[in-house]
DNA sequence: GCCATCAGTTAGATCACGCTAATGGTAGCG
DNA sequence: CGCTACCATTAGCGTGATCTAACTGATGGC
C-alpha cells in the first residue's frame, strides 16, 4: 500500500496525463508544492516499488500497477465529492479540499457502500468522469479555440481546482456547471478570450481558463 | 496539528483513563503495537508539543489542550462509527476499523455537517457518549461483580474492540446491544463468571467481559 | 537479602519525507 | 559559438517514527 505522500504523487500523475501534460520532475514539484530534489527521491522511491517507469527521458509514466491505484484514489476523491457536495451541502471549493484528505482515508468497502447510497452518480461533480464506473463523454472539447456555435458543457477539469481555486467559484456563481447550455459567440484570435452566452448571462474568458471547460458541441 | 501517529496516542490515552486505568509508557505501547521505546520518544514529543505532562512518576497526564485534541478525535470516532452502521450498513467490528482512518481525515466542518445529516445522535453505536454532545449516563455501572437483579444495558466499552474485536460480533449477536434489558442471575464468585438473561436467552460471561458492559440496575 | 520480573530509558540503526546549495546537462537563441 | 534558461540530480542535513539490544531501577516473592 503506497503512502499518503506517494498517492498524492500517483494522483497527481494520473491528472496530468488526463489533461494531456508532459509529466516531469519539475511539473510534479509546482503541482505538489514541493522541492525538486524531494520530488526525484519520491520518484525514486515509486520506481523501486513498480509504481512507474523513466524510461530514459525526462518523462515519467506509470505501469499498470501505478495506474491502477491512481484510478482508484481519483475514484475515491470523486465519489467523496459527490457525497460532500449532495449529502452534507459543501460547496465546490471545500469538497475538493476535504476530498483530498478523506481519498486516502476509505477502504474499498466503505467506497463501494457510498457509490451504491449515492445512487451510482455517473461523474463528480464538476463533470468529470468516475474511473470504473463512466467514460468520458466521447466528442467532449476544449471551449478554447471553439468556433462560434451552441454546445453543453460537460465538465470543468480537476486541474482548475489546483490553478485557481477561485475559478471554480467564478464559473459555479455564472453557472458554468455541467449540463449548462451556451452560445459561442466570438472567438478572439488576438486577445486570445472567447466571449459566450450562457441562459441570460454574457461572460469573456480567456483561453487558459476556457480550456478547463470542456464542452460537447451541438448538433445542428 | 498533531500528527496522525500522535493522534493514535492521544486517542489510546483518551481511552485508557475513560476505563480508569493508568497510563504509562508499557501499556500504551501495548495498546498501540509499538515497541516502548517508540513510545518513550512519542510521548517525549508530545511534552514538548505542550500535550500532555509526566509529573515525575510513571504515569502520564493529557493537558488540556492535549485532552481538547483528543475528545475531538474521539467525538469524529463515534460520529463516523454512526454514519458507517446507520447509513452505510456495515458491521460494528468494520465500522470501528474504518472509523478508526477516517477520524484522522475530517474536518471540523465535515463533522458538523456528518452530526446533523445523522439526527444529532447521542452516542456512537455502541451507546458510548459522544464527547462534547452527550454525559455518560448516571448511575450506570459495570456489569462485572453485580448482584442478581434486572438491569438495562447502556454502552459497551470501545476498548472490547481493541482487546478482542470478536468479542463484539458475539455481543451484537446475543442482543446484548444498548438499550437491552437483562437480568443477572447468578454471579459467580469462584469462577468470576456471571451468568445473565437477555430476552429468552441466557448466556454466561467472564467478568472480564462483563467488565466491558454497562449497565444501568433498574430501579424497583 | 537476593533474584526474577517488569518498566522506562539509552544507544544506535533504518526509512520516509522534506529542505537548501551546488553541480551537470540540454536546448534555444542571438 | 557561447550564453541563458531550465531541468534533474547529488550532497548534506533535519525530523518523525519505527526497530533491537542493552542498561537501570523498582517491586514483590521466597
Amino acid at each position: 500500500m503506497p503512502s499518503e505522500v506517494i498517492s498524492r504523487y500517483l494522483e497527481a500523475i494520473y491528472y496530468m496525463r488526463a489533461e494531456g501534460e508532459i509529466v516531469t520532475n519539475a511539473r510534479l514539484a509546482e503541482w505538489l508544492g514541493v522541492s525538486r530534489p524531494t520530488v526525484t527521491a519520491g520518484l525514486r522511491r515509486m520506481a523501486r516499488d513498480g509504481l512507474l517507469r523513466t524510461d530514459g527521458g525526462k518523462e515519467v509514466a506509470l505501469t499498470p500497477e501505478g495506474d491502477g491505484k491512481a484510478s482508484a484514489i481519483v475514484r475515491r476523491h470523486r465519489i467523496m465529492e459527490r457525497w460532500l457536495t449532495d449529502a452534507l451541502g459543501l460547496d465546490w471549493i471545500v469538497a475538493d479540499e476535504e476530498a483530498a484528505r478523506l481519498e486516502h482515508a476509505i477502504s474499498e468497502v466503505v467506497e463501494e457502500r457510498l457509490y451504491d447510497a449515492l445512487g451510482r452518480p455517473s461523474s463528480c461533480p464538476h463533470g468529470n468522469p468516475i474511473p470504473g464506473h463512466s467514460e468520458p463523454v466521447a466528442g467532449e472539447r476544449r471551449l478554447s479555440g471553439f468556433s462560434p456555435g451552441r454546445a453543453t458543457v460537460t465538465r470543468i477539469s480537476e486541474v482548475a481546482e489546483r490553478e485557481a481555486p477561485s475559478l471554480l467559484q467564478y464559473l459555479h456563481e455564472r453557472n458554468l456547471v455541467p449540463g449548462t447550455q451556451l452560445e459561442i459567440l466570438e472567438s478572439d484570435q488576438v486577445g486570445r478570450t472567447i466571449r459566450i452566452q450562457a441562459g441570460k448571462r454574457e461572460v469573456t474568458l480567456s483561453w487558459e481558463t476556457a480550456a478547463k471547460i470542456w464542452v460537447l458541441p451541438q448538433a445542428d
